[in-house]
DNA sequence: GTTGTAGGTTCATTATTTGAACTTTTGGTA
DNA sequence: TACCAAAAGTTCAAATAATGAACCTACAAC
């Protein structure tokens, strides 16, 4: 591993529950000696990825990373055409609802809303990278992604995150069919025992996956009555997003070549 | 340099005028190797911190970027604080409004608007760095920082942007006192030769200057009847931005100690 | 004052980064 | 479709930068 990616990686540490983190427990956190993490540590603040508090010798995430995201958006302005489509799209249904964005070999959360009308809550950490096999998100963008794309991560090792979680290829393959077929994804207690879930993939200009929206319910709640609305209102939210991104919704009813 | 630095500063040649960069462009642009370069770019890439056109082959910055700016927004709300702000002052005053966080001893833009109501425009680049001599806002920042700070910024090599750029400690180090007592800075064409800007500090909780909000306007329209209004409404929506952060604006009109 | 904890630093050892030369791919042109 | 030029990407010995055990410092608790 390179050191840029040592690097980099300590930046995956931070979330909204670990907004700041010292030096102290980002060697726990990476098992590496103190002296190198400690260098990392003031690379980063130095081109402003990271910053310490001056009082408590934290750090936290730095102003570059803003200044970066409004570079991007200027150009691709994937959030800000995201944010309140996603946002309509949970006030409808009255659950969660996140967008994320294929990097690599998982997906990134880039924005998720939740109206909160319900007392039990599906817990969502944007920080977390989702794995493509155990979310509906990442099925939904498996079924649509290149042949080779699906295969290569079919045949990578595939974690059981619950329970529930498939890992079989065989059966993940036909899965993908399915989903391919229908136009959309679903899968239950996969990724977190208490919730069931349901994605639909996003296309760029170029007519390739670039992410996937979906609706997470607890699987309390998640009845056919339920479920039901929620697709076809998550349908519709994708097809808009893929739409405003200047792609095709058309690749998501049209069997791959 | 650590590689970490040579990479992360490759981030820095994106803006919204160049928003894909190939590798024979960025070779040129860093004066590296192209292994060099090359092997920092699939680094990046593969965190997420760029992403490569599949056709263009060029890479443009990646997703990593948006995942970490909201985790960042999530704990420390900056930008969808200073956002609305800024947009109502620039339409208050007609003119091009921006908001810049310190990075070590730049200030990094976070988030600008231009209403565009007038032939000429002032140009100015998201991705830019600015420098704190040369600037209304890096003016601002330096008056309200602890002494060490400044006085270490002005015995550095102060870099003559323009003809008007002022280079001279001593002359700089009387306009800063000029600032403290006033409580803005006001800086015509030492950044660009056909701008005048005007900016005021903003403060975190712990009373750090943390940043600057400023308004820029083209030297053809910078008469007295228009800067003054420019100035009570960049002061009004500065102490704005410093109370919705937690910060007290007291620290702009209070000589430090 | 002693002890514990956390942040930060040093320098010889070690492993990773580097770059000149090379190969491959792409896009344009006759 | 064969050719050329340009850009992307790869290799491996040489050079340089990253590493980590031990050490130092600050501060708070007892």
């Amino acid at each position: 591993m390179g050191t840029i990616t040592k690097a980099l990686e300590m930046l995956d540490y931070f979330s909204r529950a670990r907004p700041q983190i010292g030096l102290g427990e980002f060697v726990r956190l990476t098992g590496r000696d103190k002296a190198t993490v400690h260098r990392h540590l003031v690379e980063l603040a130095a081109n402003g990825f990271l910053e310490q508090d001056p009082v408590s010798r934290a750090y936290r995430l730095g102003p570059a990373i803003l200044r970066l995201s409004g570079v991007r958006e200027a150009t691709i302005p994937v959030r800000s055409v995201v944010r309140p489509i996603v946002t309509r799209l949970a006030r409808e249904v009255g659950e969660l609802a996140h967008f994320s964005l294929l990097q690599e070999r998982r997906l990134s959360p880039v924005f998720h809303f939740d109206p909160c009308l319900h007392g039990t809550r599906v817990a969502f950490d944007e920080s977390e990278m989702l794995p493509l096999h155990a979310t509906s998100s990442g099925l939904a963008v498996l079924a649509f992604a290149p042949t080779e794309f699906s295969e290569a991560v079919l045949a990578s090792p595939l974690e059981p995150i619950t329970a529930h979680t498939l890992t079989d290829p065989g059966r993940l393959r036909a899965l993908l069919d399915e989903v391919r077929a229908r136009g959309f994804s679903r899968l239950d207690q996969s990724f977190d025992e208490e919730v069931s879930s349901q994605g639909a993939p996003i296309f760029d200009a170029g007519g390739a996956v670039i992410g996937a929206l979906s609706v997470a319910v607890p699987v309390v709640r998640a009845t056919a009555e339920k479920c039901t609305p929620i697709r076809d209102a998550l349908i519709r939210a994708a097809d808009e997003i893929t739409a405003a991104l200047g792609g095709n919704a058309r690749h998501r009813t049209t069997a791959y070549a």
